[in-house]
DNA sequence: ATGGCTTGTATAACAAGA
């Protein structure tokens, strides 16, 4: 049976509740993803997504920052989380669907402002948080499974909107480039969007501070959907719910959809 | 070139986002 999946950063699920809804009820995916939640589970609107349809749900949660949830219209199995850096973080979580298929769902640290781990933590926790996937993929070879989030870097000189004026921009620096490239290679993972989406300006995510984010469209492609090689090829339909990004009240993030064919 | 905005929280200015 095919499944649509998508993958949405909501920057806070409590207050984008309604913009959750609409998504759901629009788009009606099988599974959403949402990362940034700001949320302790046990204060996540869930009764809201119940009442849609969306009656199995596997989240992580911390007071005030991070936060992953899967929600799904088919039951789902917890399969727990892993504490990339050893952060303390609310920031991925997996869950199996009845087909066998693994979801993980991932919100990488943004990294702070200088790309340079000797002045600046947070960039240093981010590399950690990517190279402990690494090494996690490495020793446990994923099969059947897909991994989405916020992975916090465009890795492609047409994942933004220009590749000279961001070089030295946390997101696009070659050292977080090849870091994701590792990362992605451990675990063997088919970029899905870029398998669907080969050519091409893409972007899922745009500043709040730009005056008109539409017109000036200088975006990045955060949000990813990868899958291993043994389910990739069933792959297909990728896109980008740009319009999300106009709703009232929106996250600077947009959904990315993809659906496999299983 | 710079500054630009939005969120949750110890509800007044922070930190954090990217």
């Amino acid at each position: 049976m095919p499944f649509t999946l998508a993958t949405w950063n909501i920057n806070s699920v409590r207050l984008r509740e309604p913009l959750v809804c609409q998504l759901l009820e629009q788009e009606s995916p099988d599974v959403l993803c949402l990362q940034e939640c700001k949320s302790p589970v046990d204060k996540i609107p869930l009764e809201a997504f119940r009442a849609l349809g969306y009656t199995h749900i596997v989240a992580r949660g911390q007071k005030g920052y991070n936060g992953v949830a899967i929600l799904s219209k088919q039951p789902i199995r917890d399969m727990g989380d892993q504490d990339f850096a050893t952060l303390g973080h609310a920031r991925h979580v997996a869950a199996e669907l009845e087909n066998g298929v693994t979801i993980h769902n991932f919100y990488v640290p943004a990294g702070g402002d200088v790309p340079d781990r000797a002045v600046n933590e947070k960039f240093g926790q981010k590399l950690d948080y990517l190279s402990d996937m690494r090494d996690w993929f490495r020793a446990e070879p994923p099969r059947k499974a897909i991994l989405v989030g916020d992975l916090n870097i465009a890795p492609r000189e047409d994942d933004v909107w220009s590749h000279k004026a961001l070089l030295k921009v946390v997101s696009h620096t070659p050292i977080e480039v090849e870091a994701l490239a590792e990362t992605q290679s451990a675990g063997a993972w088919v970029d899905i969007t870029r398998q669907d989406i080969p050519e091409g300006q893409l972007y899922s995510w745009w500043s709040y501070r730009a005056r008109d984010w539409d017109a000036a469209d200088k975006g990045r492609r955060l949000d990813h959907v990868w899958a291993t090689p043994d389910i990739s090829s069933a792959a297909h339909g990728s896109r980008v719910l740009r319009a999300a990004r106009g709703w009232e009240k929106p996250s600077d993030h947009a959904p990315v959809f993809a659906t496999f064919d299983l």
